[in-house]
Order: structure tokens, then C-alpha cells, then sequence
DNA sequence: GCTGGCATGTAACAAGTTACATGATTTT
DNA sequence: AAAATCATGTAACTTGTTACATGCCAGC
């Protein structure tokens, strides 16, 4: 009956994690959990939680902290079984959307300078090694809640290394092809 | 001045290797090459190519054709200059957006069915695969226009690769810890 | 006293999705 | 004769983005 929208799914699936939350407190924190995979903005977040309470899959409670009016909202029975049904759903499939790419693969026809797409690859580069470094380190932490974290963690781990090794080979491909003057912006 | 959003890129981009083409010709085409990154559906694309007439990055033609009115569109040296630019503006970061990985993330907590998960990985294995497949056809054929295509492919190769063997463990670990009984769907 | 963080939203807009409307022609 | 494909769009709706408005509190 009540279908839900990823955007749904995620901000159930922060409640789930975080226990009793305001709309604030939810934006802040999804980075560090499904935050990986959907961040609703903050306007959404607003948006989206009252709808929730309106079709009984959380209930929000107000409470003044230090004079200050706070909505914390709560998943519900009803939220959870939402939300394990969307799970059990086949998921829909993405079109694909990767500006960074399109640049990349565009470059050629439309005739633009190589040196500045190897500095865009050498940038998502260095975003890889971030990730990656990010996800090496929550994994020494370690203390496991359920596998499943650890299963995307190890996606996200092995997508970063294949990025960081085609960053590698594409860079230097697009540099060979560049003029050689242009490699001083790298600077040693 | 002239800032283009993603997809009017994709579209001049599309034109800019088609040559003179109709909307409709754009929409059923993306798929081969600009397709793969970024495709607008056909509603966004007959609503994208009179705007790009208007800002002088396309023109457009009536043809009669078999008695049926067709608009044809060709882009402008403008055009060319506008994607140009956009090439080399560092390409913005969009955010995360996988329910797909979502939903592995939150089955553990959401007290999803571990097998009923495993065949989602199982279903994104295979369309992995057949990426890959398309990929490695492509790159037979190898009838290069610019060195560009090739890297972008070579991401895409990786990326596949990379999936199917992440979607072999996972779904190894997933169906241990699920009981022996459901193996039996994937029956022999 | 000022900056930054806490906290909740609204408004305006851009982009994307799905469904529908229309009608011709080509293929089976 | 029916079905598929060519061809162009409109309408309604959902999401997402950016900017703005408001005001309190804590720390420097």
C-alpha cells in the first residue's frame, strides 16, 4: 500500500539507526551512514518527515531544550514494516548520470585541452584516495553492527581502488597526448 | 556566460557527433554513446532543444519527409564554444545516489531477508555482466574516433568487473548467514 | 558584541518522470 | 487489418536545489 520513495526509505532508515531524532540532527548525521548512498538536503528532510507522521510511519514529539522549540521524530511499527517491504522490493534501476564522464568522454570530438581533463581525473583521484582512506579507517574501528554495513563498506572500498587505478592510467594517457610545457603545473 | 546544465550538454554533445538530427533521432541514439553517462528522457529532450535554438548553441530546420513534418537540429560554432567551456569547468560532484546499496546497507537493521537481498545482488551481477559484455564487443569492433571513448569504456570495464566480484562475495556471505532452504530458488 | 552552531522552515525554481494526445507511415 | 515505429509534443506531478527568513544560544 504505501510505496515508499528512496528519499523515504533513507530518512526512515536514519531513524531506524539513530533512535529518537529531530530534522536537524538527521541532516547533520546521515553522512556517516546512508548517507553514502542518499542524503536528502536539509529542505527535503523538512519536508519529508511531517509526510511520514501523516501516514503513521513515524510520530514526532515536541520538546523545548534550553528554550528552544525541537521536533524529535521516532520510526513506528507500521514505519518499519515500510520500510522492510521497500527493502524486499527489486530495486528500480538508476539511469546512469555521471557528468564527470560525460566530460571526459566528450573532450575529444568537442576539442578540448587535455591537460584540463587529466587535472578533472587527478581530482576525482584524490576524492578516491579520501573515500577510500575514510573506509579503511571505519573498518580498523570496527565494531560491526551487521554484516551489511561491512558488505557496502567493501564495495565503496573496492570502487575507490578501481577509480584510483583508471585515474592513473587515464591521466597519464591524456598527459602523452598533451603538450609536454603544460605538465609544469603539476610542479614537483 | 552562457552556463549549460548537464543535460543540455549531453544533447550538444549528441550533436555534435550525429550531425543534423531530430529529437526524436537524439532520444533513440543516446543510448550508444552519451547514453551511457547521461540520458535525457524525450519529454526533456523536446523541451531542451528549442531552448539551446533560442541561446544560439543549435539551430533548427523543417524537413518534410514522407509527409510527416520533421525538425532537424545542427549545432552552432556558439554551440561547440558553450560545450567546450563547460568541458573544462571542473565537473561538479553529485551526490551519492544508490538505492540499490541502500538497501544492503539497511537490511541488517531493518531485519530484511538475507536471501531475498541476495537475489537483488544477484540480479545487479548480472546486469554487470552484460555491460561488460557490450563493453568488450565495442572494443573488438574498435573502429576508434578519439582516444576519449576508449578511456571512458575502460571505466566502464573496470566498473563491471569490479561489481561482479564484489556480487560474488557478497552474495556468498549473505546466503550463509540465510537459511540453507531458501538456496533452493536459485534451484539447478 | 560577534561569530558560529542550533533549529525550523518557506519560496522559487529547475530537472526529471510518467502518462497522455495525436496522427502518419511502415511492416507483418 | 493490426501492430510497430516514426514524430512531436503537452500536462501533471515529484524531486531536488538554492536562497532566504527567523531567532536563540554558547563560546571567544
Amino acid at each position: 500500500m504505501s510505496e515508499l520513495t528512496a528519499t523515504e526509505a533513507a530518512v526512515l532508515g536514519l531513524l531506524l539507526r539513530g533512535g529518537e531524532q529531530s530534522g536537524y540532527d538527521l541532516s547533520k548525521n546521515a553522512g556517516h551512514s546512508v548517507g553514502y548512498f542518499w542524503s536528502p538536503v536539509q529542505s527535503r528532510m523538512y519536508a519529508t518527515l511531517p509526510r511520514l507522521v501523516e501516514r503513521g510511519l513515524a510520530v514526532g514529539r515536541e520538546l523545548v531544550e534550553s528554550n528552544r522549540l525541537k521536533q524529535l521524530y521516532r520510526i513506528t511499527p507500521d514505519g518499519k514494516r515500510a520500510l522492510r517491504d521497500w527493502l524486499h522490493e527489486p530495486p528500480v534501476l538508476e539511469p546512469e548520470r555521471n557528468t564527470f564522464l560525460l566530460k571526459i568522454f566528450l573532450g575529444g570530438e568537442a576539442g578540448a585541452n587535455d591537460e584540463t581533463l587529466a587535472e578533472h581525473v587527478r581530482e576525482r583521484r584524490l576524492l578516491a584516495e579520501r573515500l577510500r582512506d575514510e573506509l579503511r579507517a571505519i573498518d580498523a574501528r570496527a565494531r560491526e553492527e551487521t554484516p551489511h554495513a561491512a558488505l557496502t563498506r567493501n564495495y565503496g572500498l573496492r570502487w575507490a581502488e578501481m577509480v584510483i587505478e583508471w585515474a592513473d592510467e587515464t591521466e597519464r594517457t591524456l598527459r602523452k597526448t598533451a603538450p609536454a610545457a603544460a605538465r609544469r603545473t603539476r610542479g614537483a
